[in-house]
RNA sequence: GUCGGGGUCGCUUAGUGGCCGAGCGUCAGACUGCAGAUCUGAACCAAGUGGGUUCAAUUCCCACCCCCGGCUCCA
């Protein structure tokens, strides 16, 4: 499996530093707005690889944290009249409804910054005693001139960062004993929040939660360190310099960061007001349709948001959702048999190993999901046909197990297909027996060639949200969307 | 300016030194009373521009053009 290295930028094979087990952290949200797509696609991105590092045998140690104290949380909730811990729980509510509702997998470790204010000023506390932090009535900076790394992740000339650094100046320049260098504990500024420290009441600074956080759970040296393009500087670049300078250890192995969603070509953001939040999407689209959405570009690519693709996206969930239920249906009381067993590589029939080789070929090539979906398509095509020749039940029982399999490491497990309208081929007895009973009414009709009456039992029932589909081995009916 | 990512059928997106795969859309056939789903086939005859290497380039090299993004708010 090979994964793109930020911080070597090529493709690198993985592998583990403590195999079977895989640390991995992604930089999660500032709790102070609602999630929009662009959040969710960064989430749905790691959410992709955890699950394909499990598949492969993997036990992930997933944390994601939550920022939920710095100038925005500050800003907000000042406005709002209400404490920076009940914004926080209030967007870290809605971020994990969200989160739900995109079947994105709850971490290991969902830390918050505001928890762990003493680990952070222990860690503080370790760079002054190696001399790579110095404070300054009341804050602590980090010496960049001492980390002779700086830089490294996202390739920026030193004289670029003192450039960068002196524009900043009005905040913090007086203090700071080099351009370069970022504050890691803020000095309490009139009615901000603040927590008791050796420099006086202050603040956290934003880069330190992530070094103490991961650190703290995940160890000094971690697999895989994830997060938005829009982190590498200097957010990233700054995590790593706290915390190799306090260990001494390389802090991160392998740098993955996703790509942006756009609209209209341009960065989805706040600050240009062109975003979408999770709910106004999921209002339009089911939330299958916005992951399959979500992966149909790789990782690392830009991807555009527009009515056009999540229109494309929701017809290819329901090719998805129609061959699933289709197989459910063929298979009836063998599904659970299927389903409990145990994919036999050897024993698939050669056409769906293929499928799933190419399937794994793709994730294995630095999670390529466009080409996974192709291969996923490929399985459906060759399932359909084979429930379209009456093929064996062996056939399909392997074509259930390929599928699953796909669309597990996707997101788009049973059960949460499950919660959609239009997967659901019964609705428990009555129902069934009702729309049965108008069946057969129909197929009455049809036998009299009264195709008028037939297409208005038709017409009936899809106007009460229920669908009937005729084929050879007689009448199916489902929820429609 | 600097660092990075791109320009492949109508749209989206893969892979590849020789015939470019997939999804959506379109058209036609099969199955249907019709519709839907499904299968089969097809069309559109797909590679930013200009050079170079090569028997052969979309793929490698060079130049140029254009687009997008980062550059202490940001997934």
């Amino acid at each position: 499996m090979r994964i793109y290295n930020t911080l070597t930028k090529n493709l690198e094979e993985f592998v583990p530093q403590d195999p079977p087990r895989v640390t991995m952290y992604a930089c999660g949200p500032t709790v102070y707005d609602s999630p929009h797509v662009g959040h969710a696609r960064s989430a749905v991105a790691f959410d992709v690889i955890r699950r394909y590092l499990e598949y492969k045998g993997y036990d992930v140690i997933f944390a994601r944290n939550y920022t939920d104290v710095d100038d925005k949380m500050i800003d907000r909730a000042g406005k709002r009249g209400i404490t920076i811990q009940q914004l926080a729980i209030q967007y870290i509510r809605e971020y994990e409804a969200a989160m739900d509702a995109l079947n994105v997998r709850p971490p290991v470790y969902a830390p918050r910054a505001t928890h762990l204010i003493a680990d952070m000023i222990s860690f503080i506390r370790d760079l002054e005693a190696k001399g790579f932090a110095y404070a300054r009535n009341g804050s602590v900076y980090f010496s960049v001139p001492k980390f002779e790394a700086y830089g490294r992740l996202s390739k920026k000339p030193q004289k670029e960062i003192a450039d960068i650094g002196r524009r900043d100046s009005e905040e913090f320049g007086e203090d700071k004993g080099d351009p370069r260098d970022f504050a890691i504990w803020k000095a309490q500024k009139p009615g901000e929040p603040a927590w008791d420290s050796p420099w006086g009441k202050g603040r956290p600074g934003w880069h330190i939660e992530c070094s103490v956080m991961s650190t703290k759970l995940l160890g000094e040296t971690i697999d895989i360190h994830g997060g938005g393009h829009d982190l590498v500087f200097p957010h990233h670049e700054n995590e790593i310099a706290q915390s190799e300078a306090r260990s001494g250890k390389p802090f991160c192995r392998f740098w993955i960061h996703n790509g942006f969603v756009t609209v209209d070509k341009e960065k989805m953001s706040k600050s240009l007001d062109n975003f979408f939040t999770v709910d106004q999407v999921l209002q339009q689209y089911e939330a299958p349709a916005i992951r399959l959405f979500l992966v149909s570009a790789q990782y690392r690519n830009p991807i555009d948001y527009s009515r056009e693709l999540l229109g494309q996206a929701a017809r290819s969930w329901q090719r998805v959702r129609d061959a699933w239920t289709g197989l459910l249906a063929a298979l009836g009381t063998e599904a659970a048999g299927a389903r409990s067993a145990a994919v036999e590589r050897a024993a698939l029939p050669p056409e769906l190993a293929a499928t799933l080789d190419e399937f794994e070929a793709a994730m294995d090539d630095d999670f390529n999901t466009p080409r996974a979906l192709a291969a996923l398509f490929t399985t459906i095509r060759t399932i359909n046909d084979g429930l379209t020749r009456g093929t064996t039940k062996g056939f399909l029982t392997a074509g259930f197990q390929v599928l699953m399999a796909i669309l597990g490491v996707l997101g788009l497990d049973e059960a949460y297909m499950a919660r959609f309208p239009g997967s659901r081929t019964h609705a428990g007895g009555q129902v069934e027996s009702l729309v049965r009973h108008f069946i057969d009414q129909r197929d009455a009709a049809r036998r009299a060639k009264d195709f008028k009456r037939a297409d208005e039992i038709r017409a009936t029932l899809k106007g009460m949200g229920i669908e009937l589909m005729d084929s050879k081995d007689g009448t199916t009916w489902r929820l429609a969307d």
